[in-house]
DNA sequence: GTGAATGCTTGACAATTATCAAGGAACTGA
DNA sequence: TCAGTTCCTTGATAATTGTCAAGCATTCAC
């Protein structure tokens, strides 16, 4: 493996307080691919054979039941996804592909719970991500199940700004059609969920959006950090 | 603090492997109070100074915003809530209170972040612990995303009749208004999907429901391991 | 370049779900 | 017992969101 890769995935929270011999351990026990865009990397359902970490590229998770499908999230580098199957030894609860082409690191599970069993800094550390996995899907559930689709758009615009530096302008970073089902409805209420928004000063061009009035946009959102902090709080 | 309770407690899988002067340590900082029904224990937004266990009654967690408020789960004994908040030291992204008059056992956050470094079999319950939330709410959440009301509701109603022994009939738990929020839907619809579900030999007498027709039920329900399941898979 | 595919948008319409208002049943407390 | 709740249901209606079909722009392969 490249030391460049190995480097960042050693300054990753979930492995920087471990022992440097468990490190190396999990490290000769992995794979480090590189797959191309739109492949299926996991299937609900499915045993979790392998913990997978994003190192380039971009990872969707989405779930399937009755013949619909929906994107859960999307995992970008460099973090780790499906880290609870893994620890408990079941099945994925949700599916996973690649959306761009990807540099994926897989460690076998049974040697992360074999570490996790020896090394207590790393136990400590799990405690944490999972943690952070935790309450970062209760903020996706909070969004769904307290918001309209114009308001769930809104806040998730507000939100792209906020990350992209506050410039009052913003590139959406996946297609359309992947926000629509992030945000729960159909390519379609996307976008008239975007026309509802013009008179609040959204302008869009493409996946280039701009916010001509993030005030009247934040009287319609009514953003709320216990809702779409990005973390930590 | 009674005996019985202290033996619920040690049961619970998160303290059953932990070191006894430990599981000692936190009991002595431990409150065990009782509250009566519709007592808001703890509001979201709040610091995270207690873990919450329920050993008798039952808490409703719930998420308010923007004037608006759902039902997010119900914890009943015995069982703890909140606990990633807890070991982040971070602020409750939920708001609590008792549905019945309840049996609670607090235990302040710095002795549980303390235990949780002091003891390495607690630290690896807690993430046990941690995993089984994060998948509940995942489901929670393919639930709301991959399902109309109407089949929602026939799912949880096949959940019921499973929980209670398969008889084909069976209480709802919780009241109707309770049950509409945690389908995410008002309880206006909440009546007009078992309406619905009459044909599928759905009959509601108050709380008490009966499945006359479980296959018909089924065919429409399509319920799925991975969305439905209690645990373990 | 040309044709095919893809992604997005729009229109017309339908289904789903919510809102508001009212009424009835069951429980609650004096 | 009776009035006052609370909870649930129903009706009428509206808002929201989805479906289907078509069209347009862009990209891509050849």
């Amino acid at each position: 493996m490249r030391e460049i890769d190995l480097t960042q995935v050693r300054e990753l929270r979930l492995f920087e307080s471990m022992r440097e011999s468990n490190f190396e351990l999990l490290m000769q026990a992995a794979y480090l691919q590189t797959f191309p865009a739109q492949l299926e990397l996991i299937s609900e359902g499915d045993p979790a054979d392998f913990l997978y970490i994003v190192t380039e590229g971009c990872v969707e998770l989405f779930a399937r039941s009755n013949g619909r499908e929906v994107t859960m999230s999307m995992v970008k580098p460099v973090s780790t996804f499906i880290l609870a199957a893994v620890l408990k030894d079941a099945v994925y609860l949700m599916s996973a592909r690649t959306f761009q082409k990807s540099k994926i690191l897989l460690i076998p599970s049974e040697d992360v719970r074999e570490v996790f069993e020896a090394d207590e800094a790393f136990a400590r550390a799990v405690v944490q991500e999972l943690a952070n996995c935790y309450r970062s899907v209760i903020k996706d559930h909070k969004n769904i199940k307290l918001r309209s689709a114009v308001e769930r758009l809104a806040n998730s615009l507000l939100r792209y700004n906020r990350e992209q530096g506050n410039e009052g302008t913003l590139d959406l970073p996946y297609d359309k059609r992947i926000i629509a089902s992030l945000l729960a409805m159909t390519p379609e209420s996307l976008s008239r969920a975007f026309n509802t928004l013009r008179p609040y000063g959204v302008d869009v061009d493409g996946a280039r959006i701009t916010l001509n009035d993030i005030q009247a946009l934040e009287s319609l959102a009514k953003p709320n950090p216990l809702v779409d902090g990005s973390d930590e709080l």
